[in-house]
Formats: structure tokens, C-alpha cells, sequence
DNA sequence: AAGTGGTCTAGACCACTGC
DNA sequence: CAGTGGTCTAGACCACTTT
């Protein structure tokens, strides 16, 4: 019997369109990590066959995947599970560039990283509050200076609940692309990141490290990163140099 | 002969599906004038006739177009014309939220204008740039101060130039919803805006406005509105408080 | 040549709106 | 009730990639 043939729903509440069902039983499978990174789907009549549903809809589903950045379609060859390493995706939350970049020979760079500190603690109310985390959860605490070509433009703080990341160690070393990392190693794919931006003033230690003098306006990016099961697995907070820098959006 | 019967293409460079030819001969009609905001679009079929396709491949065309932000579809009533005054697009453009707005009875509100000063003048270098402008081109200036029910959040100025708004004169009031304005009086639709962020030290009279110590760190939003025809039609550089508010983004 | 996604069609039926 | 958009199907053909 197909996956999706239930004609006798009990309830009558969920009246999502097949396209919505067959969208969400993929999506599940990318949670569970029947289908991880990289890897390529069946077909799509494959996938019809077995949802018995006909290739159109598992089309619009899959459409509607890749608008959501989870799925990548290359015609002729197949349709693969994002990664976070494919180049466009690497730029997908990367928002800052330099001011001036007719000097530099081509578009913005991904900054380097060099880690200063980590700690592990427990999580304060805060934190509990952002990842809904119980009172004796416990939290990594991450401190990185991140430099492109032209020097340091940005300190910042990662936060990782041990509930997900709990085989950290002391020596564990986190890269430089950290979203790759969790998915790859953890399964945890990033689909969507919440940011709010504020201006404040640089506190001495951060003003060093940017060689800015103290109180110079700083941009402050607090993001919340959110992966496929719409759980918060990351917080971010990271304090930007703005004299060179902007943050860029295009709203559509 | 439908609009879209073409079979022997001279140039053969463009290699365009039917629904993306579809898509921009609509867009031509809303650049033009011909469907107006608000406007009820013919039906699928209405329009799949005249150009001499499928019904499927205009709804394609209508999905991607309301994908943009362009078109309305109500089922059971009709396809629209997106009006700048359409309550999702009030905010459609605008990040801006109070802190803690578990305070205030809903969502984020959208600020009053109070206009302060316009002045016309010769366009800047910088301006002449940024609108593609020649060098006896001119253009307006306005200023104002936004308010929500806590207060002064904003002070920005607008640039406009005349060669867009001409009949404007002295008198002229912008009102508060001034993409709407643009819209129906002069049928600019903005189709996107490109925004740069970044920190900045509160100059004087800004500080003074928002009630805010000399070189407390603002928000200062630079943004490019871009009409349907891909020309820059608004300058808007804004100075936003960032004590008590700031810019909400969502990145996929 | 075989297999994939991309486009396009024609037609059926459903869900919603307004007369 | 008629007219609209929304969903779903089945099948055809094209464009691209790999073998």
C-alpha cells in the first residue's frame, strides 16, 4: 500500500494537499538521516511510485524543497540533498562586505577564524529560554576572532547546547564553515537562521581585537539558527566592525 | 495569431520557456500601466487564450509572479494586482521592531511621519550614481522624523529625482506610505529594495531628535528602492535608535 | 542509448466567492 | 448557480548528463 493512501483519515483535520504531504514525509527523512547530505534522491517517478502519487506532485513538492534550499535539482544527473559546503550555500547566511570591493578583484570573501576561547557551563535562564532547555542543561561557549584579507572585522560568541553536540571534548576543534560541521557530524541541517541587528558601542577587550578604539559603533548580529525539526541549535552573537563593513539585505 | 506564436525566431538567442515569455509579457503590462494595482487580472484561461498556451503554463507564470510579490491570488474571487497598501506588504519592507514588544498589545506597528524640511537642488555625484542620473539632472530631498507610541525612532532622509516625480512642487504632501503614493500616483511599482546596514555615532541633531546623548550608537540603513524596469527610483538613508529597537531578519 | 530533470498540454475534479 | 483559483493526473516531448 502506498505511503500516502489513507482514505479513511480519522481526524479530517489535516487537509494538506498530497504535494504538502509528500513534501513532509521527504522532509522527515532528511531529519532522520535516511537521506543526508549530498547524496541523490530517486527519481521522481521512483518516488511517485512509492508514495503513489503521480510525478507531478512529487515535482511540486520537491519545487517547493529547493525554494526552501533543501534540495539541489541538476538536470540530466538527479536531484541531491543540499550541502552546506555547495558554494552558493556558503554565502546563504552570510550577509557582511567589505564597503569598497571594486579594490579587491572579486566579490566578498568567507572570513578565517581563529578560536581564543571555550568553556562549557551551565546554561542560564537565557539560554534555557532560547533553546528551551531544561534547568540542569549545560551549554558549550565558544569565543572566535574572524579576519579576512584586510584583517579582523568581527568577534563573536557561539553557543551549542550539549543536549546536541554532546561529544564535544576539550579538544574537539570546530572549523571555520561550523554549519558543515553540524551536518555533517551531527546531522543537523541549518534551514533557516532568525537575526536581529542593533548598533552598539565596542567594549574595550573587542575594541582591541578590532583595532578600534573603545566605544567605537559596532554592528551587533544576535542570530538563532534553526535546523530542519524547527529546533534552536545555535546562538550567535557576533559584534562587527562597521567602519569598513555593511550588512547587506535585498527584500523582494 | 496569439501573442506567443513565434516559430521561426530570427535570432534564436533567446531560448526563453513559454512561461517565462508569458511571465514578462504581463510584467510589460504592469510596467506599463496597462493592469493598474488593485486591478483584477482576466482569468487562467482568459489569458492562456489570448497568448495561445496552456492554462498550466500561465499559472506558472502567475505563481512566479506572485512569488515576487507582484500579483495577489484569491481563490474563488480572482488574480490582482499587488497594491502597495495590502496590509502583509505594509510590512513587507519594514524590519524595523521594538525590542520587547511582549509590552505592547500586538506586533510591531508602523511608525508615523513627521516631515521636517524638502528642498530641490543639483543632483551629487553620489546621486547622479546611484540613479543613473546626467549631469544637469535635480532632485528632491526630504526629511522626517518617525514616530511609533513610545516615540521618535527615526530620522531619514529621501531622495528623489525629478526626472521620476517632476510635478511635484513646494506644496506637495508625501504622505506616510510613500511606496503607495509612488504607486498610484505615478505608477512606480518598487518591485525590491537593497539595503546596507551598518553602526554609526549619532551626529547632533539626530542625537537631539531621538532624545539620545551625542555619538550614541544608531542604526544607520542605507536603501536603493528598485522599480518593475530595474531603474533606482529612491534614495533613502535612515538613522534608526538602537537602544529600544531593532532590524528583524529571517535568512532561508 | 538510457536516465535524469524541465517544459507543456489537456482534462478532471475540488474549494471558495459572489450573485 | 457560474466563475474563479487550487490540486492532481497522465502523457508527450525536450535538454542535459552519463555510460
Amino acid at each position: 500500500m502506498a505511503v500516502l493512501d489513507n482514505p479513511t483519515s480519522p481526524t479530517r483535520l489535516e487537509a494538506q494537499p498530497l504535494y504538502v504531504k509528500a513534501r513532509n514525509i521527504m522532509v522527515d527523512r532528511l531529519i532522520s538521516g535516511q537521506w543526508r547530505p549530498g547524496q541523490m534522491l530517486p527519481s521522481e517517478f521512483a518516488i511517485a511510485a512509492e508514495l503513489g502519487v503521480s510525478q507531478g506532485t512529487v515535482r511540486k513538492a520537491l519545487d517547493d524543497m529547493t525554494t526552501e534550499g533543501l534540495v539541489v535539482r541538476k538536470q540530466g544527473r538527479g536531484t541531491f540533498v543540499a550541502e552546506a559546503e555547495d558554494n552558493s550555500i556558503l554565502f546563504r547566511f552570510y550577509r557582511l562586505t567589505p564597503d569598497d570591493h571594486q579594490n579587491s578583484s572579486s566579490g566578498p570573501t568567507f572570513p578565517e577564524s581563529k578560536y581564543l576561547a571555550r568553556s562549557q557551563g551551565a546554561a542560564t535562564q537565557q539560554e534555557r529560554d532560547i533553546f528551551n532547555l531544561l534547568a540542569d542543561d549545560r551549554v558549550w561557549r565558544f569565543q572566535r576572532l574572524r579576519s579576512n584579507e584586510d584583517g579582523p572585522i568581527l568577534w563573536e560568541q557561539l553557543v551549542l547546547p550539549l543536549r546536541y553536540f554532546g561529544d564535544f571534548t576539550e579538544q574537539t576543534q570546530l572549523p571555520n564553515n561550523v554549519y558543515q560541521f553540524y551536518s555533517s557530524n551531527y546531522g543537523i541541517i541549518v534551514a533557516k537562521v532568525n537575526e536581529q541587528l542593533r548598533a552598539v558601542s565596542a567594549p574595550d577587550d573587542v575594541a582591541e581585537m578590532l583595532h578600534l578604539p573603545t566605544g567605537a559603533p559596532l554592528l551587533e548580529i544576535d542570530r538563532r539558527a534553526i535546523a530542519l525539526d524547527d529546533r534552536v541549535v545555535e546562538w550567535r552573537r557576533s559584534l562587527c566592525r562597521s567602519d569598513t563593513m555593511h550588512y547587506r539585505n535585498e527584500l523582494k
